[in-house]
DNA sequence: TTTTATCATAATGAAACGTTATGCGTATGG
DNA sequence: CCATACGCATAACGTTTCATTATGATAAAA
């Protein structure tokens, strides 16, 4: 009993007639014919009265009739559902950052929530270090990293290019240099976040490179604890850039430029593979795609190759 | 979508692996690796993670795998419905009689309804004239008749022979003779039904091949008036015998052979033709072929060739 | 690293299916 | 009453589909 056999028996009691219903259904009468032959021999029972000329159902046949209705309604009803996932009506989107990285997220949100106000997101917040593992195990589809992720399994995708910013009080010595070198840096009492990243690394080597020694005084365990202990004047920090613009145009805080040091900060998404991804996944790479190709740097969508 | 190709997809599902499902369908890897990469075509969504070794569904599998079941099992509930009615636990029997005719059905349906308590049985009182077109018109299955229909689209099968009996009130002059001639009937006063039937017309040439007028004083319009009437001592009446043997079992009637005349009525089922009737009806005439088999004359169950 | 397990892919052969052509039985119109 | 048209069945044929064997890629296990 297939449904394609179903569809031409219920078409042909609908008709009344196997050649109308051939018509129907873009085949030749023969065809149909055949279909019903077949499906009466597997079933062992007559569905048409031959002998009348209209079509006539056996009580078998009407008895099949009603089943085959139901199948091909819930056939539909199965595509539908499909459609509607495709279509995202329904999904969640799971998401791993942290801290800094979060922020980088939120225009993108903003506009993946505006497109599919159906699917749920959730930021999960994790150490950058944890995120690759809470990937593979299928804890969230994405996350969000400022480093290229070691694991070959997990593939990566830059969205966003930021670089490390140095902010101070706005009545720092320095603040209405506009840029500095590295070797004025040097007296300077650094305001660093007390969790290790690639960036601190280079900026490290950085300054080393410069002979010049970078003073971390204070280690502070939030960024917003950061920016407000630089605003208040006290020492300098380096942080993303975009984690500090709104800071910058309020006056808050003040961006110098260093002239020998620019340390870019990529912004990835990560993710296992694209086969397995969700449709809201997906759908929420479109988005970033699409986000970038509208606004330009420094938003991008380039993946990486992994391994 | 096929419901073969659910069926794989639900093995797959279930099993959590290609092979284990292609073992449990009898088929080879290959085969249900295509029969999903088809299925995926088709729907245009991958519906099982192939990077997870452990035969993870995606989101669309998921929501497949609920219609694959749904579906799955409305086929077997179809083709046990199925089943159910060949087996005669569901279904309706219609047959059309009139007023005498059905008096002869009732031992048949009774063991009809007996090795068929499940199927409803409805007897349609028609006049017999109108009997052949309702069966024409599927208004009923199985007609009963006394004569043979000229539609060459019916087939009729002869299942009772019985003969017109004279009968008479116990104490009416001729009721001890047992056996009369035409010629004694002359002067009777016969109460005879308002309908024409084949069967008078025989009557009434066999009395004027014996020179004898037939007087019918009396037309009334049922049998039972017909036998109270006569059992009230009111002339006689030629009567199916089947219908007046408990009257004359208890007294109420007698029973008068005609010596001359011995007028055969021949109780007939017909039906459109046999591909055509419903499991119900079917059944109704192997119970009606078995009961004739087993108690005999006048039972009998003899087709008659159509045309 | 080697082995094993699992799924994908390619090639091949068989079965299924739809097509054209045709036949038969039945209603319809001249 | 015959001719025609209609509707379905059947036969023969070609294409497609589908399952199979053989093989390859990839990942987990030894």
């Amino acid at each position: 009993m297939d449904l394609f056999q179903l569809e031409t028996f219920l078409a042909v009691a609908e008709e009344r007639s196997f050649s109308r219903a051939a018509a129907r259904l873009h085949r030749t009468q023969p065809a149909v014919s055949q279909a019903i032959a077949k499906l009466e021999t597997e079933l062992g029972e007559v569905l048409l009265d031959r002998s009348s000329r209209d079509g006539t159902l056996t009580d078998a046949g009407e008895v099949l009739r009603e089943y085959a209705q139901k199948l091909l309604n819930l056939r539909s009803e199965a595509a539908g559902a499909l459609t509607e996932l495709r279509e995202l009506h329904r999904g969640r989107l799971n998401i791993a950052a942290n801290e800094y990285t979060c922020l980088y997220l939120l225009p993108l949100l903003d506009e993946y929530r505006r497109q599919n106000p159906q699917i749920k997101v959730a930021v999960q917040r994790s150490l950058a270090s944890r995120i690759p593992d809470e990937v593979l195990i299928h804890s969230v589809e994405i996350g969000v990293l400022s480093f290229r992720p070691e694991d070959a399994q997990v593939e990566s995708v830059v969205v966003y290019r930021d670089e490390l910013s140095l902010v101070m009080n706005p009545n720092h010595p320095l603040a209405k240099a506009g840029e500095v070198s590295i070797r004025q840096l040097g007296p300077l009492n650094f305001i660093a976040h007390n969790i290790s990243s690639p960036q601190r690394q280079k900026v490290i080597q950085a300054f080393r490179r410069h002979k010049t020694t970078l003073k971390m005084g204070v280690e502070l365990p939030s960024l917003e604890a950061i920016k407000r202990f630089v605003a208040m004047g006290n020492g300098v920090a380096l942080v993303p850039g975009l984690t500090v613009e709104t800071e910058i145009a309020s006056g808050a805080l003040v961006k110098v430029h260093i002239k020998e040091l620019q340390i870019e900060r990529k912004l990835r998404l990560v993710y296992r593979k694209q086969a397995s991804l969700s449709h809201a996944a997906l759908a929420f790479l479109k988005v970033v795609e699409a986000y970038a190709a509208k606004h330009g740097a420094p938003y991008s969508f380039t993946p990486e190759r992994t391994g």
